[in-house]
DNA sequence: AGGTTTCGGGAGAGCGCTCTCCCACGTTTC
DNA sequence: GAAACGTGGGAGAGCGCTCTCCCGAAACCT
């Protein structure tokens, strides 16, 4: 470091007035006449400014970053964010938003205990003007830690009772009753479900949903098994599930995953899909498309929720929204091979 | 925005001392008598104050923050970047190394023509202290716009050429070589490859390792088909080769998903792995271990090699080492079920 | 004892920018 | 023609921090 570019005032003194006016050009506020804007552009130009933000932060309060948080609590945390398409449609989502609004997206991650720390004093300090968290687990205290510290923040699903802050979320309940409901109407009597982490934000919703709405034709018990999430632990959730209950003729699985590992382990035990064993899945990933068969599942507008997560945000940075406001996305089902 | 929380100067006032004082207890720079200290950090915990980062950075010129930059030129960015563990392995690398320094990592997406701008702009505006840069296609411009723009920058995988920066490799003819004399050692002598697209930074140093070390042993015609690192392209890739050549009886891919491809679409046709054809792929990630069968494989030491890429930053930014400073490192042939 | 270091603290000058005042100069209004 | 207004520019006071300089007191030398 140690170099010093060209400031406001190197500016002025090249375009031959004052250091006020170059910062009206720059910044598009007030009438400036058109000859002297386009001589301070051309100072600019020639002696290849460019304005500091640590200065212009310190005035205006505002750095023109938001920060995207993936936090989690457990490990191999970067092995789940890097694999699992969910947070790159999340990505797909935000960063549009943001990009329009020139605001400078920033991908924070909080790995570990130490993370988390650094993070929030990070964002203490005036590292983003806001932040638009992706908890990955239910019990994550982050989210608490950064509305503490008077951060602008919207999560990505509901927040933990007493949180005042903006979220996004899917309608849980509905999309695992849609998920019941089509089984049960293609004749399906005896379902299971592979449900989520009890870590997990949505944890029973869809459980407590999909249970519900069969509860409703009369199916009072449903076998259940705890996934992670993956593939792995959906293929070990389904081979638990037909060991304790070969009964079953319909699984329902919290996400894609978990349903496509579902799916492998069926048909490696040489039960057919869906003849035998409907499945259906959450999500809508692209993994459901990948998947053979490819998943019936439960489609979770995770672009547009995560782009209204970001105009959220920007709408309270703007005031012209309250810190708490919120929005509640319907879930769709789509039916392909599986069910 | 708008609120102002606490300042040096009400920690000064509270504590009953200057605020060069005070700075210099939150820095921990100079000896400060033990009392003064514990009544400054007192102070601090009373009023709970955090310090101005933008005030910091102004003065001192650093912001304490590197990025991690992911760019590439082409679409569906994002998916690719979220679905491959490649990405999760650079960051599990590096981030030890900053959270050590007490650096905070900032991840940065180039996604777009727009987002290259805007990213190269924040970065010059002093948003970073430096950049590691993750190039997945060799004709970005992003480096040289960074470089220009004076940022100290080190990348995973050499520079073009005349760029004057960082950067940590591989020996990727060397790993291709691996993969060559193994296969020939297994008594292989009719290999095809499935090499990188033309616009990956390793494109033709994994293909032209490769043939090299056949030649050497005389095989002086090799069947190339080139994918686009996905699991899909090694299918169709595989397709391809199979169709052309029916006669190979050994397959090289440029990285795992696309020996990975292969090998689903070997079996799939009833073609026996490792029985007549075998299949070596690159990198050892994770699905290497998952394929069936388990891929061998060219290991690549990525968290390494991204531990010593923050390394050789951070070094750079402390003036250490020289802004060229490059680091090769050595891949290693892991022998499973795939030859 | 006088001189010289250390040591611990304060004063104050910026870092580069924004933004509120203020002023000079038209242009309108009655 | 004087008062009112609008328009475009400059002056200059900070934003909150770091860091060099300075200064007094205590500790160390001959």
């Amino acid at each position: 470091m140690g170099y010093r570019g060209p400031t406001l005032e190197d500016v002025a003194r090249e375009a031959g007035v004052s250091r006020a006016t170059v910062s009206r050009v720059v910044n598009g506020v007030r009438n400036v006449a058109p000859d002297i804007q386009r001589s301070v552009r051309e100072a600019i130009a020639r002696i290849g400014y460019t304005p500091n933000q640590a200065a212009r932060s310190l005035v205006t309060r505002r750095t023109g970053t938001v920060a995207l948080v993936l936090c989690a609590t457990g490990r191999s945390f970067t092995a789940r964010v890097f694999s699992d398409p969910f947070f790159g449609r999340v990505v797909d989502g935000v960063l549009p938003v943001l990009r329009r609004r020139a605001i400078q997206p920033v991908l924070l991650v909080a790995e570990s205990e130490q993370a988390r720390t650094q993070l929030v004093e990070y964002l203490r300090q005036g590292g983003a003007d806001g932040a638009l968290v992706v908890p990955l687990d239910e019990n994550d205290p982050l989210p608490s830690m950064l509305v503490a510290a008077g951060l602008p923040t919207v999560l990505f699903g509901r927040p933990r009772d007493g949180e005042r802050c903006g979220y996004v979320d899917l309608d849980n309940p509905a999309g695992a009753r849609l998920a019941a409901e089509h089984l049960w109407a293609t004749g399906r009597r005896r379902p299971a479900t592979i449900a989520a982490p009890v870590t997990a934000p949505t944890a029973d919703e869809r459980l407590d949903g999909f249970r519900e709405a069969l509860a409703a034709h009369g199916v009072t018990s449903v076998p259940v098994v705890r996934g992670r999430f993956t593939v792995d632990s959906g293929r070990r959730a389904m081979a638990r599930l037909l060991k304790d209950h070969p009964g079953i003729d319909a699984v329902f699985a919290a996400n894609d995953l978990m349903a496509q590992g579902a799916c492998q382990y069926l048909r490696e035990q040489g039960v057919s899909v869906p003849g035998e064993v409907a499945v259906v899945g959450f999500d809508d990933s692209v993994a459901a498309r990948k998947a053979r068969p490819q998943l019936t599942t439960v489609r979770q507008p995770v672009e547009r929720m995560a782009a209204a997560m970001a105009t959220l945000l920007v709408e309270q940075l703007d005031g012209a929204r309250s810190e708490t406001a919120s929005k509640v996305f319907e879930p769709v089902l789509v039916v392909r091979d599986s069910t």
